[in-house]
DNA sequence: TTCCCGTGACGACAACTGTAGTCACGAAGA
DNA sequence: TCTTCGTGACTACAGTTGTCGTCACGGGAA
């Protein structure tokens, strides 16, 4: 059931699932414009990711409206998971590597996962 | 400089670095052979690599070695460093998220993740 | 010398992705 | 009613990736 989503489409789908429902025109003028894409294509690619079953969309006052329907946190969450998976095998190393070396990690980042590793930590001892 | 590599080409990529320096015939029946590719996959997608700049070969008794200018680990933290910026935009709370949910974390990359946060964090109050 | 085999170079083809033009339709104006 | 405009559905096309088949060559084995 995993259909693969390429880079482009997956930022359309985290414009979407981030900015709650919106129209095809809508997505095209605030994020396509941006980007400079054109309407046909932001409307081909989430067409492509209602087909691949990452948007739902319902028809609202004639027009359509295109929604994630799962929140984009858990999305990104996803992604992140395939790619371990796919790309790293399931290890982490490369990225304790990449963060190592990381120039501009966010003091929130930088907290976040912190925190994430302290929990890890703890959950690990008891269990 | 920055051509794409495709998940299969990724396989191969880090077979050839982590094992030195091999021939198309070597990698396709270790490797190749293991994962059901027939010895032309496994060349054009080595010589793809090479022509990508990925692998170099060098002709040593009559047939090509190839290998990796860039060791395993470097490659893939530089494949994660890409990843972050492609399809997170450079952020990294997405990993976070993925790290809380993720079920099986070995010891070792937990260690190693703590010590690198550790680290970050103490640059950033010196700094 | 012949024949077989590993090796390399090419050519091919399907799927997926990125990007867009175009056509038809229905609503809203002129 | 005629025109315009947003919207959707289709079609198209090039580039990348995944996978091979095949052909020609050079070195040994027979």
């Amino acid at each position: 059931m995993k259909k693969p989503v390429g880079e482009q489409e997956l930022l359309v789908l985290r414009y979407v699932a981030e900015h709650g429902p919106a129209t095809v025109g809508e997505v095209a003028e605030r994020f396509g414009e941006a980007q400079g894409l054109a309407r046909s294509t932001i409307l081909t690619v989430m067409e492509r990711l209602r087909l691949k079953g990452y948007l739902t969309r319902r028809k609202v006052e004639g027009v359509f409206q295109y929604a994630s329907p799962v929140p984009a946190s858990e999305l990104l969450r996803d992604v992140v998971g395939d790619f371990v998976q796919r790309s790293l095998s399931g290890s982490l190393s490369p990225f304790a590597a990449y963060l190592s070396e990381a120039k501009d990690v966010s003091d929130e980042d930088l907290a976040q996962l912190q925190d994430v590793v302290a929990r890890l930590r703890s959950k690990k001892r008891k269990g």
